[in-house]
DNA sequence: TTCCTATAGAACAAAAACGATCAAAATAAC
DNA sequence: GTTATTTTGATCGTTTTTGTTCTATAGGAA
């Protein structure tokens, strides 16, 4: 894919691979771009320089000082590259026309990023990274449900964000979660979080999609948000454990399973 | 396509394509443009003398100062250190304890960041920007009000927003204008812009505080939000034309003029 | 600790890109 | 139509970038 590109442009690559993962190593960019090892170390010696990463042994870090501008949380980077690949599997069940909640998270915020292209898409999220890199895409109303801003977790929550919730009706939910088990449902660590998604579920008419990856099955957290059997589809990463399928299945729960490598 | 085309035409062509892709090969441009090398190289030395770009090996990338002005907006950038003078006097009179509006816009977004180290404090904004350096700051609440995003003014506006305002009755609000006439009143570009400022100034019990530097002064734009009465307070900057202020005054808004140099 | 493997860095050679110069072509001026 | 000016392209030496080889060093395992 990648041959025949200036430094400037392979440089600027890695700073987008390092924003992502928060980490890269010599030997992956050497693969991924296509050029030896010492190249890569050369670039990452300048990228240095400017203060973007800092090198390691064997590749480089997201550098500690901008990662804090950025407000890039672990939990963002934990996963990066499931979550990527879960999102757009996720945005591929989206229709034009829809009407769509999406609540808070870092695997929902990875859907709304590639829904981009869609036509005539309503979204009603109470993520407030949403915005940030959100340029005005054509066809697509972004609508935040407003509340108290929890900076921790980057969205809204409380009265405010539900009201406005139980104004709309959508035909579908994407919907985050942080646990998901058999027994306790769908929990999440957050109570005020936990509402809204709650309000969302019930304000949804269509399919409930959950997005989670691999390492969220099984976990329960703090507060229960709904049974699992609110969910009609879910969608995981390449290492969900396939003997749980049958039983999820059993439940009424469609499984899908994003691809590797983007 | 490309051929028999003046020089500054390609140069054209070159920023639009960095702008668009923010990095351009001399290669591709040359194949694109259907020109040789050596010319593209000597439009982009002239490009840089300009300041649009920047020149690499290989190529040109879309100049780094540029690049952050237009994330910032050309509006942002306008006079700023007035604005940020005038945020900083603005955040003064916001007392412990206080519920504010504020509506969206760049001098409204500097009181926000001036706003650090209050007590009990209840912010309630259509402005999406205030989110981003907001890092929870103890003791004050942030609240969106919710909305459809407009990215081009990064602000929420509609129904969702304005119920939200609604549903509060604030102590002071801390409201930005574009014009500000003695015929037409405080004025705004856009008219849901307008719609919500408007909402907020029937729902706030205390201190209209309105803050606008010196260039909105006279100026009228195309919705009108209220009359000039209905602030009590102006906060502007240091170029203040004081053979207005009796006029001012007389209608009953107290003028503060902010320092220079911060 | 000691060994071992993987990574880092230096030096050199090859390849690509650059800049300067000059000639050819296109455009403008007369 | 002729001349002057600007613009473009080609050549060639120089600089930058890249990859290979080799040595040194770091970090993990026994």
């Amino acid at each position: 894919m990648s041959n025949n590109i200036i430094p400037a442009a392979r440089q600027s690559m890695i700073v987008e691979l390092i924003k992502r993962d928060g980490l890269v190593t010599v030997d992956s960019l050497s693969k991924k771009l296509d050029v030896s090892v010492i190249t890569i170390r050369r670039d990452l010696s300048v990228l240095e320089e400017t203060g973007v990463l800092e090198r390691t042994h064997g590749g480089a870090v997201f550098s500690k000082t901008i990662e804090r501008e950025f407000n890039y949380s672990e939990k963002d980077r934990l996963n990066k590259e499931q979550k990527e690949s879960i999102g757009k599997s996720a945005a591929k069940l989206i229709e034009d026309g829809d009407t769509i909640f999406i609540n808070s998270g870092s695997t929902t915020y990875q859907v709304i990023r590639f829904l981009e292209g869609k036509k005539d898409l309503q979204i009603i999220t109470n993520n407030a990274a949403a915005v940030a890199d959100f340029g005005g895409r054509p066809g697509i109303d972004l609508i935040l449900t407003g509340g108290i801003f929890r900076h921790q977790s980057n969205c809204l929550i409380g009265d405010f964000a539900i009201n406005t919730v139980n104004m709309v009706v959508a035909s579908k939910l994407i919907m985050g979660v942080d646990g998901l088990s058999f027994k306790e449902g769908l929990t999440s660590p957050v109570y005020q979080e936990a509402g809204i998604t709650k309000a969302m579920i019930e304000r949804t008419q269509g399919q409930v999609i959950c997005v989670a990856d691999t390492s969220k099955i099984g976990r329960v957290t703090n507060f229960i948000t709904a049974p699992m059997s609110v969910v009609d589809t879910l969608v995981t990463d390449w290492s969900f454990d396939e003997g749980l399928r049958d039983k999820i299945e059993d439940i009424g729960i469609k499984i899908i399973k994003s691809d590797q490598g983007l």
